[in-house]
This record gives structure tokens, C-alpha cells and sequence, in this order.
DNA sequence: CCGCGACGTCAGACTTTCGTCATTCCATCC
DNA sequence: GGATGGAATGACGAAAGTCTGACGTCGCGG
């Protein structure tokens, strides 16, 4: 599994934006300045680091370039607070690989951190596909096949599968789920009970009798491997 | 093996930047005036360009609009004395992709080098033309072509075409586009939306029922490979 | 100077998806 | 078997996302 960090003073946005990676299948680190981030990345290795371009000390662009003096050459996505060109530039020129301007939806960064681990792929080795017999999901692609089948999934639906079969085997409540796929604190459990039944209707071959996405009674629901 | 063409008159430089680059395992070619850059671009391909804006007779800035005036999109990377607001900006409109500041480290100019590489797709090499089917777009043509018939793209479609076809199967979003194809790092996603429309009215069958330039739901848009 | 095409923007129509709820179904326990 | 509480279902309005047609600007060539 890839390992992304997460650099920003802000813990909402830090909180946000980690919620959304780890529901992506990520492994998640944070750091709230570039000392501790510098650190942290001496100590364990990253896929990948998302920095944010203003930081208390150290600024994001310092960070970056440190990282880059010290010969690792770590993808990095900047968040910057204005998208304006020279910001790009700038940031480019210390070594980031790609930009995200603020404001942000969670999801785009989402897409954009594949995207990046996508183009360096060639050598690092970043799977961007999870499946379970017959059924793969490509996050790269967005697409979902059930044997020679292409899957019509929504949004929803896609994240939903994805984390199932990134968790394989493991019984998650609905408010689990809702905390780690929705990315909310709080809501209707139903929200997750319906999606999950729009969901069976796509994967299982007979939705009354779920045989791949079970349900744990009182308790929530379950991914069941094949074999 | 990807040839980038280094255009400088100050031959120190020149030997430091080609050393790094011949060292990074790139073949490299020279020029030490606009005019002898040209000559040699218009008999050999570069993959890359990196262009001084300060040279004899004729000037970087107007080196780099006479290549794209031919058609040809080769990244440039212009080396700029001054970093001064309008130096950038002027040049990002003559057409150069990214820029390094003197005094430089040689060592991020290969950096960048890569990264615009690795950014504008081909890894490494841009290839003269991709195609999918029965549809071919031919960069040093700036040409495209539906079978017998000859399409009558404008830039910007051709561009879009272009990018999806040296990236099929892999879905991006609009901001993502934005970025990669038009070179923004802020703008409308309306903008991206028109631009597929108009080009589905050129590439699809029906238009209202897209099957190459598919429409990913909640994320972008995805080129379907054929078969 | 005028006409034209390309481009970006926008408002409104249209489509798909989402979350919620009432109802029905069913596993579990007594 | 009946009661009970959780789970599945079908339906629906709201919200979000996409498509479409039209318009103003700009640069270019006539």
C-alpha cells in the first residue's frame, strides 16, 4: 500500500484530507510543519508527500527543496493558497511535481495524488487496481469489471467496493463506513444501508442472497473473499 | 533516448548544461543563436527545448514563437537572467512551458527537464503521432484523421484529442485537464466541458451518445480505447 | 473597417445521483 | 409461533453534475 504524508498547519484540512486518502486505501502520515515533516521522512519512507505552500517556520517550498537536497526524489503535490502562475512556477522550480490550489475538493486531490503515482509508477511500485476473483477496480481508470462485464458504478458506489476490497474479510459498522468512505463524523446509517443494497444489485449475481458483500446482522457488513 | 537542444551563447554554460544532460542520459544538441536552433529543429526532432532569452540577433522569446508558429510543440524551458514578474509571464505567452531562473544549479535544471517531460506524457519521447482505430493525430502534421476523412480540429481540440489519445483508459478530471492541457492552474471547468462537447461533434458518431471521449460521472472524462 | 472563426463564459435545461423515509421482510430470541 | 429489532426495498424530492445554445471578445485576414 502506498504511503502518502500529509503537511499542513490547518487540522481541518489535514483531517479532511486524510480522511478521504485513507478511504482511497492509502497509508496515511501527518505532520503540521516541515520540521516534523523533514523528520518524519528521515525515520519512514513515503510514496509520496502533500505539502501545503504556507507553513508556520519553514515554508513549503523550503521543505520541498530540502527534501530534494537531500537526494529524495519523493513526489510532491503543493497546495497553494492562489493559483496564480507564478505560484506554479515557483513551486516547480523547487521540485514539486504537481500543484493543487486552495480551495480544494477532497476528491480532486484525491485524483490528483493517483494521478501523480500513476506517472511515476514506472518506478515506484504503486499498484493502482485492488480486486478479488473476477472483480478488479481501477482506480487509475475509475472503472470496475466483473469478469469481461464493465461496471456502470457511481461515485458512491466506486469507493464503497474499492474499501471493501481493500478490507477484505473484515466487518465494518455502518458508522465505520460512513466515517471512512463518506468521510462524515456523523449521519444517517441508513445512507449506508441503501447504498450497499444499489451496490449488491451490480456485483452479486442473486442481490437477495448476497453472497460477496455479506451482511453481519447487528453488527454491519463484511467483505467475503473468494475462497 | 530523448533529445533535448540547449540554445545559449555564453559557451560555459553551455558546456555545463549539456555535461549534466549528457549525463542524465539525454542526447543533446547545441546552438549558440536563434537562428542556427532553428535550422538544426527544422532537420532533426528535439524533444525538448531549452532556451535562453537572452541571445544575439534574434531573442529567445521571439526563437520560441517562431517554433510555435510552425506548428510545433515541443516543450521549451526558457533560462531567464532576471526571475522578474513580466520575464515569466511574457514568456509563458510566447509559448515556453516552464522556466529556471540564473543563476541555476545545474542539477535542477535536469530536474525540470524531466519533469516537463514527464509532464507533457511520453515518457521520455514524444512521439510524432497516436491514434486509436481508426483515428490518427499527427503532432508534427498538426493533423487528424478519422479514417479517410480529414478533421478540422482548432488548436485547442487538437491539444484535447492529442492528450487523450497518449493517455487512453485513464480518466481525469476537469481540473486535472485544465492544468495538463491548457496549462492552467485556476479556471472555469466549464471550460473543459465545452471543448469536449465540441469535440465529440467532430470524433463521435452521435454526440449525444459518446463512445471514445466517454463522460465519467461525478469525476471527467475518460477515453475509451477501442476493443 | 468589416466579417469570420476560435475561444471562454454563462444561464438554463436536462440527467444522474444522493440521502431520506415509510413500509415490508426476516433473523433472532423467548 | 409470536414478538422484536435490525435489514432490505421502493419511492421520491433535493442536490449535484453535465449538456446545450447563445453571446461577447479577440485576433486575423480580406
Amino acid at each position: 500500500m502506498a504511503r502518502v504524508m500529509v503537511v499542513d498547519d490547518d487540522v481541518t484540512v489535514r483531517e479532511v484530507v486524510v480522511t478521504y486518502l485513507r478511504a482511497a486505501g492509502y497509508d496515511v502520515g501527518e505532520a503540521a510543519d516541515g520540521e516534523s515533516a523533514l523528520t518524519d521522512l528521515r525515520e519512514r519512507r513515503a510514496d509520496l508527500v502533500v505539502l501545503d505552500l504556507m507553513l508556520p517556520g519553514m515554508d513549503g517550498l523550503e521543505v520541498c527543496s530540502r527534501i530534494r537536497a537531500k537526494g529524495d526524489d519523493v513526489p510532491v503535490i503543493m497546495l497553494t493558497a492562489l493559483g496564480s502562475e507564478t505560484d506554479r512556477v515557483v513551486g516547480l522550480e523547487h521540485g514539486a511535481d504537481d500543484y493543487v490550489t486552495k480551495p480544494f475538493s477532497p476528491r480532486e486531490l484525491v485524483l490528483r495524488v493517483e494521478s501523480v503515482l500513476r506517472r511515476v509508477g514506472e518506478r515506484g511500485t504503486v499498484k493502482g487496481s485492488v480486486s478479488d476473483g473476477d472483480l478488479v477496480v481501477d482506480s487509475t481508470e475509475h472503472s470496475a469489471t466483473l469478469g469481461e462485464r464493465r461496471l456502470a458504478l457511481t461515485v458512491r458506489e466506486f469507493d464503497l467496493l474499492r474499501f471493501f476490497l481493500s478490507n477484505p474479510g473484515q466487518a465494518f459498522s455502518r458508522d465505520e463506513l460512513l466515517q471512512r468512505v463518506w468521510g462524515w463524523s456523523f449521519g444517517d446509517q441508513s445512507t449506508v444501508t441503501v447504498h450497499v443494497r444499489r451496490l449488491r444489485e451490480k456485483i452479486e449475481l442473486d442481490p437477495t442472497h448476497p453472497v460477496r458483500l455479506a451482511t453481519v446482522w447487528g453488527v454491519g457488513y463484511r467483505w467475503e473473499p473468494l475462497s
